[in-house]
DNA sequence: ACCTGGATGGAACGCTGTTCCATAAGTGTG
DNA sequence: CACACTTATGGAACAGCGTTCCATCCAGGT
């Protein structure tokens, strides 16, 4: 016979961290950063939000967790026989790409620091420009530049997806902020609201690939 | 005759949105990000969480206001006599200024969507580089890579000095992702641990000025 | 002298991440 | 097979957060 106060049943599959983590990436992507709790998680779980701490040490281990299975599940497929450009510019829309799939990886790369998928990031572009003879100080400034980029990119991204979720309108956003700067003519706005970001990306790559190599030639 | 449940003293001066966000900005920058609550706010302006909410809509009204000021007053004094490219790496050094001295400014800039400051940011490089006969779209792309390099910068130090507050070592920070990282060669991390980021800021600045040359010999 | 409306300060609400602990399940040992 | 022991579990409890609510107070106009 049970007893009066009965405990609720014992889930039958084993909880683990990678189980965890994948739940962890379907509320994320479903529905939002901020829908993220450990008390979420659980009840999509069929758990207590305790049991959680015995495979994940924190809410930060999971979003680190996160963030590098799908950074890795884009970065990892490289082409390792492209031209070095083209093989830079890959690894840069790859980045930009998971982002647009997971906004939240964008925030989640710019809240901590040195995440173990930018050193990655970093030291790829690095071997790319070292394949093509630029010179060393050269491929540390030019991937540090590029990786710093697509961060930066890749923040605001994520702010603007934050923000549309709110259930903003995506130009008056930015509409708004720039009727806010009294009067001042601002050439750049119009080229904001409607370009598209991921072509914006791809020239800034560019920009930066041409001041490789006018550096290549004289060094 | 006082009652026996008195209310505290009601404040002399006045209460008003400026003071609340300098207020804001002593907290953030002698406490950190994590100490500025509202009941941390109210404590130091000797008043109730409440009374608050009378001059300010909410936190990130408060943050948002105390961003702005921080870098208007950082961007305001740009020279206008300079040549271009030592008006845009100025600008630039700039903000990474304003970051160094208030690393929250960073986290702030990343995790907001087209904020003011950085619109103005974005219309003065562009006015340098129209000034300097670049043609338009190139203008637009370069904009859009220094604005979004130094953003990441940003972002990156802003996570950086997070981790350092929690007490953790800088150079042990970095390390530990890299040996994370099974075995790999790590040609950057070396670098990475031991280099100066206002210098590698500049050094980035200038990839990209030399990129913008390139383009404006043959567009 | 009165009224009134904005400003004030503190309590209360709902939510969060995290910790704690009684309990249930699995596992190796005699 | 029975027992101890380790580990996993789930739910309650805790401290703290942003925000809302409201009784109260003060200043200025009538």
């Amino acid at each position: 016979m049970t007893p009066a106060k009965q405990r609720a049943a014992r889930r039958s599959d084993a909880l683990s961290k990678d189980l965890i983590v994948a739940t962890a990436i379907e509320i994320l992507d479903s529905e939002g950063e901020g829908a993220l709790t450990f008390r979420a998680l659980a009840r999509r779980l069929s758990t207590g939000s305790g049991a959680l701490y015995h495979h994940v040490a924190n809410k930060d281990d999971v979003l680190r967790a996160a963030t590098g299975q799908v950074i890795a599940s884009t970065t990892h497929k490289s082409e390792h026989d492209a031209a070095p450009a083209d093989a830079i510019r890959a690894l840069i829309l790859g980045i930009f790409d998971a982002i647009d799939a997971h906004p939240w990886v964008g925030a989640q790369l710019a809240r901590e620091p040195w995440q173990v998928p930018l050193l990655d990031l970093f030291d790829a572009v690095a071997e790319r420009l070292d394949a093509d003879g630029v010179a060393e100080r050269t491929q540390f400034d030019a991937a540090s530049v590029l990786v710093h980029y697509v961060l930066g990119v890749a923040a605001q991204y994520a702010a603007a997806a934050r923000a549309l979720a709110g259930g903003a309108d995506p130009s008056a956003l930015l509409r708004a902020a720039v009727e806010q700067r009294a009067g001042e003519r601002s050439p750049v706005a119009a080229r904001l609201t409607e370009h598209d970001d991921r072509e914006q990306l791809r020239a800034g790559v560019d920009l930066v690939l041409a001041g490789i190599a006018a550096l290549k030639g004289r060094p």
